[in-house]
DNA sequence: CGGGAATGTTGTCGCTGTCAACACAAAGGA
DNA sequence: TCCTTTGTGTTGACAGCGACAACATTCCCG
């Protein structure tokens, strides 16, 4: 039972935890990831200074912890676009086409989960469900015989690039106002690449 | 006359501000961009930690001039890469390649360049030469009525997320162990994007 | 009802970015 | 030659931060 809830101020907090992940988010909105403050966060929930470290051993484990719940939108958000579409290339493009809307409309999310600061973390192992999801997918698009890991990194490297260069404000605004508009942009950078640039 | 090269420590340092600029880069590829610290690099530089302020008025500016220092390398190995390349496509491509190449080459100034710290900085603006270079190449490979942005943002996001992902460690490191085999690696996934994935 | 086990608090440490005040050195005009 | 100006480096200070330890409170389960 939150404080916020309760209205009367009780010395367990109830959820602290979430809390503190949706003021890291808030915080990273307005400040970036630099300007991520645990003691910050503890003050935007109502909490002592050290309270966040019953919860994360350490900073970067908060960051880990909004890391993975972008993983699982993610690869929800890839399942439900693929659903329904059955040519493969068709799914790849699905799938870039959710990628780049999750990361407009998740921005903080998607900038956590590339940071450099999860280095060595779980990520890194190729076991993460979201990029299983891109190499089956890019396996059916293949030749047998081809490696499908080529597949999916080439799929991969499309809407991850595209993605970080809105995040980044390097495509003219006018271009990304709203997710359908990133949407839509990168539909025609997909077509882009499989009329004009051959 | 730095004192490395004198012996005798002098008062003046000679040229304090590249020192920084090179143990800058050097911390940041040991600890990553969030583990730069201003007074670190002036120990490294062998001065005093408000020295550096003489040179750049906050930390974000030290890592705007690596930033720079970047993009002026990555334009000069994109001209040089499309240099005697006639094709618009071939260019673009030629350009792509290098673009990875330059990113693993000098994965601290790549990363450096596209990290949300530099915000409002210079490089979102248009007018990067390194981005020129992929819009006229770019204007060149599309038809004259369509629009030259939309296939530079395709041309460029292909590498760019290619080259994101592996220095994420991404993409498993014995298929980028040298700069060698990144560019392999990026003349397969244009291939692929040219033939198989269409 | 009582005693862990969670969870939150207070206090502290060293480190950092940044500023102000001061010290030294080089350059150039009198 | 001297002496002032300007650039550069130093010292000292302050607040904010991550992290830890010691302590307080509450919850839960036997």
């Amino acid at each position: 039972m939150p404080n916020s809830i309760r209205g009367a101020s009780t010395y367990h907090h109830g959820d602290l935890r979430a809390a503190l992940i949706d003021a890291a988010v808030a915080l990273i909105a307005e400040h970036g990831v630099q300007g991520l403050s645990l003691r910050e966060c503890a003050r935007r929930a109502g909490v002592s200074h050290a309270a966040p470290y019953r919860h994360f051993a350490e900073k970067n484990d908060l960051l880990l912890a909004i890391a993975q719940q972008g993983f699982g939108w993610l690869a929800e958000a890839g399942r439900a676009a693929m659903t329904g579409v059955t040519g493969a290339r068709e799914r790849l493009e699905a799938y870039g086409v959710a990628y780049v809307r999750f990361a407009v409309t998740h921005p903080v999310h998607h900038r956590v989960m590339f940071s450099e600061a999860l280095g060595g973390a779980h990520t890194q192992k190729g076991d993460e469900p979201s990029f299983q999801l891109l190499v089956e997918a890019a396996s059916q698009a293949v030749g047998p015989d081809d490696p499908p890991l080529l597949a999916a990194v080439s799929a991969w490297s499309l809407p991850h690039g595209l993605a970080m260069l809105i995040l980044d404000g390097r495509i003219p605004p006018e271009l990304v106002r709203t997710p359908d508009d990133a949407e839509r942009l990168a539909r025609e950078v997909f077509a882009m690449w499989r009329s004009g640039l051959r």
